[in-house]
DNA sequence: CGCGGCTTTGATGTTCATCAAGTAAAGTGG
DNA sequence: CCACTTTACTTGATGAACATCAAAGCCGCG
């Protein structure tokens, strides 16, 4: 590898380093960037395997991912998603030797990793590194918490609209897109079962509150999915 | 107050300093621990609103709690049971303004409040301050967030089970105990009603897995509650 | 081109919420 | 301390929500 291409590499450039580690001077990052890799997955490829042991801290650059386990009666069931910038190798970085998830492409992506040991270094040494960590650590956990207990609380077509609304408005930020998920990852997700959540989504088709070609989705009417996945 | 009683308040003599900050020189922890203010509650009372602004940095030295919020439609909902040294308020300490959930003491509880400003002054300044916090915090909420999947793949008879051997084996150590939880607040817990909840109670004691006196419960073939906790 | 996985719809049965009604327990004010 | 109110607990009956089973069309990929 060419000295200008680890330049660019490098995470002076990185526009990541400006939201992840906003506060922190790009001087301090010389440690855990000198150990970085940038690696690229095509959809559907795993980037980290339940049980694999943590040796890394991973971010996303790009794409869009799943975080899934495998549960007792060897079903799938999906954690959360993540783009870049919500955090991926948060959940057992730092408490656990083991990952307790599977983390998959749903859309080509590319990660940075960085020496866990490295990263732990740092922490020891900038104060306000660890502080930043710790806010986005914070805050990636909670989203993921909360977003489960309004999923919890609600019926199937309140569950379906809540997921048609999140990737509509919080992933894409438009009303018209490509599902980056099957229908029965949508059920993993929401604890239903796949010909529910097919017949929810027809229903709403029926109902002149979406369009539906494959995994094309048109929301045409956004405040009704609102409301519906308000009550439910 | 004199010296002498501000010295046996000191963290020094704290049990939580040796757990919770196990790897940390006493001498460290000096800024976070002259502002510590211990506080005592009754069974039933508010320690944390949600909605409150976040000044302090909270943990449980001694008793129960429950983590719990109102949904939108205006029933309650419990995120997790903590007991000492589970960290309490862990969510949104360093993400949010504001607490997303109230903590409410379920047996007479004793807290340690100190200052979230000095707390973040410490981790500033104190590596392995930050990392081991940061440890605690990772831990906690993996277990809030993987116990929650646990519940949300169960069905009602798995889900009540999964109650009933959380606080027999995991808080209380043993197989007869007082459920420090009322039937209904199981279900705000476990997403179902409260009288699913009694007449599955109902049912464990006619198959003679358990025997129950009010809140008294006697778990008599833990064997078989563990089977139906586990496929339901 | 054929296989396997994804999607779709319908029929059926199970699981669970809701409603109702009553008992027990616990807190409240005179 | 007792009547009174409220809250917790309990059981049964009913209907709604959801899972399961079955069958068929579709699509991508080797």
């Amino acid at each position: 590898m060419s000295p200008r291409i680890k330049y660019e590499c490098s995470c002076v450039e990185c526009k990541l380093k400006t939201l992840f580690f906003d506060k922190v001077e790009t001087s301090q990052l010389e440690l855990v960037c000198s150990s970085k890799i940038e690696h690229q997955y095509q959809k559907g490829e795993f980037i980290i395997r339940e049980g694999d042991f943590i040796n890394d801290f991973i971010y996303l650059k790009s794409g869009l991912v799943k975080l899934t386990r495998q549960t007792a009666d060897d079903k799938e069931q999906i954690l959360s998603f993540a783009k870049p910038f919500d955090f991926v190798s948060l959940l057992s970085v730092f408490s656990s030797k083991r990952y307790h998830y599977s983390v998959i492409a749903l859309e080509n992506t590319s990660i940075c990793i960085l020496s866990l040991d490295d990263v732990k270094k740092t922490i020891l040494q900038n104060g306000l590194f660890s502080l930043n960590l710790m806010e986005k650590l914070s805050e990636a956990t909670d989203n993921i918490i909360l977003d489960n207990l309004e999923i919890k609380r609600k019926h199937l077509r309140g569950r379906v609209a809540h997921v048609l609304i999140y990737f509509s408005e919080f992933i894409y930020g438009k009303k018209t897109i490509q599902l980056p998920v099957s229908r029965k990852e949508i059920a993993e997700y929401i604890g239903m079962t796949t010909e529910n959540v097919i017949r929810t989504l027809s229903e709403f088709k029926k109902d002149g509150i979406i369009r539906t070609y494959g995994k094309d989705i048109d929301i045409v009417d956004h405040e009704r999915l609102k409301a519906i996945s308000q009550h439910g």
